[in-house]
DNA sequence: CACTGTGAATCCTTTCACAGCC
DNA sequence: GGCTGTGAAAGGATTCACAGTG
């Protein structure tokens, strides 16, 4: 990361503002970043250090207060503006995600379904119709999409990527156990990303690589550390 | 990591062995750490020095055989032993897990399910009938239990986990979006883990950290990462 | 000659100690 | 006095260059 804030930063930050809302849901108006790093399993240089990466949020000598601590974080995450989100994949994943309750929490809305399965086709889940994926182009015209959810099988999953980036999506949320491939096309200094892939971002979710992790990590607990995010 | 090994290599020679199954897959019988690294998206530097930390798997001036390395990493990783699995709460998620093909390769085994919905109670899911979660630690007594998914709603994967970790497992896949918390007692030279979670591994799995990371990386592309793995 | 395996160098992340402020 | 914010130090992870070998 060459400008300085480590990824998983972000990862933490995630993490604290869970704890916001929990300890706000509490009426809990005040916490420390010792009291913030114990919930969070991380220590409070930890803390201190993720939340000067994006401004000062505490008052010295006294801690955080709850809401401020909370709003700051939504802005610097995003989660203050809408996006507009579509599931590919529609089977037993798509669904559990689609109507998982949380998920529609801030700003998130999810516009759009598409499978290829014509079972699928045309019916309801959470609202919304499920289409067939070569809808998705003319959809893209019509509404803006920011993210795709990627929850098709592993063999289906790169083209279904280069779909969602044809449209047009800003990042991809992958569940499926495969290394996604941006298009490249080569120039004399050598490939390039092609233009739909530019600024694309890709988040893995990927429960098959966790359990095989898990197995390492309880076979060689000598080198355990306690919890990981993947 | 006191003893040398990231833990991101971990993940990374999940992904290889990934890798490394499509190629058998596709009858190519050598490789070589440029090959698997651009499969990965990563550099060949990395990839030498991750299966380096294992031992030596390659030929100097060939590369490295299919068969060869795939039966190693899964070695490795600890995928040639069987592993019994109970998933705690069968909703959407705990359903779509259950049923996700690929989810009993190698010698991973569902050996129980577990909820506490009475509408779920009694249910078969993939050939196993759900049973209440009180019954777990007399199921315990009878089979082993290696891991335990967690997929119940957050406010009650505390519980549940503690549940598991009493049950004896030694590693936990947590799907809810919560931090769990292993149990402490007070000594004089600080807390401590109590026994029942002494070398217990948690991994997260977690889609909404994931997605709220996705909105952060869309609106922040000049820290962009390409690809991450929660 | 090609490609692996690996100590050394670099880069990044976390930890620390303390200055700054309420 | 207590707790945040931060430059500096320590610790890890990645990159590199090249020695080693079929």
């Amino acid at each position: 990361m060459t400008s300085g804030i480590p990824t998983a930063a972000i990862s933490r930050l995630v993490t604290y503002l869970r704890i916001l809302e929990h300890l706000e849901a509490e009426n809990v108006s005040r916490t420390s970043s010792n009291d913030l790093a114990e919930r969070a399993s991380v220590t409070a240089f930890q803390v201190r250090k993720d939340l000067a990466y994006f401004g000062r949020f505490g008052t010295r000598g006294m801690g955080y207060t709850v809401p401020v601590l909370k709003r700051e974080l939504v802005r610097v995450l995003g989660l203050n503006q809408t996006w507009n989100v579509v599931i590919v994949g529609v089977g037993r994943l798509g669904q559990a995600i689609a109507n998982y309750p949380a998920a529609s929490d801030y700003q998130f809305t999810y516009v759009g379904l598409f499978d290829v399965n014509p079972d699928l086709i045309g019916q309801e889940v959470r609202g919304l119709t499920v289409q067939h994926i070569s809808e998705l182009p003319a959809f893209a015209r019509t509404t803006r999409i920011d993210m795709g959810f990627l929850a098709v099988p592993p063999d289906r999953a790169q083209d279904a990527a280069q779909s969602l980036a044809d449209a047009g999506v800003r990042g991809i949320l992958n569940f499926a156990p495969i290394v996604i491939q941006p298009r490249t096309h080569d120039t004399d200094a050598g490939p390039d990303l092609s233009p739909e892939w530019r600024g694309v971002t890709i988040e893995n979710v990927d429960f098959l690589a966790g359990m095989k992790r898990l197995a390492f990590y309880i076979l060689n607990p000598h080198l355990q550390h306690i919890q990981t995010e993947e």
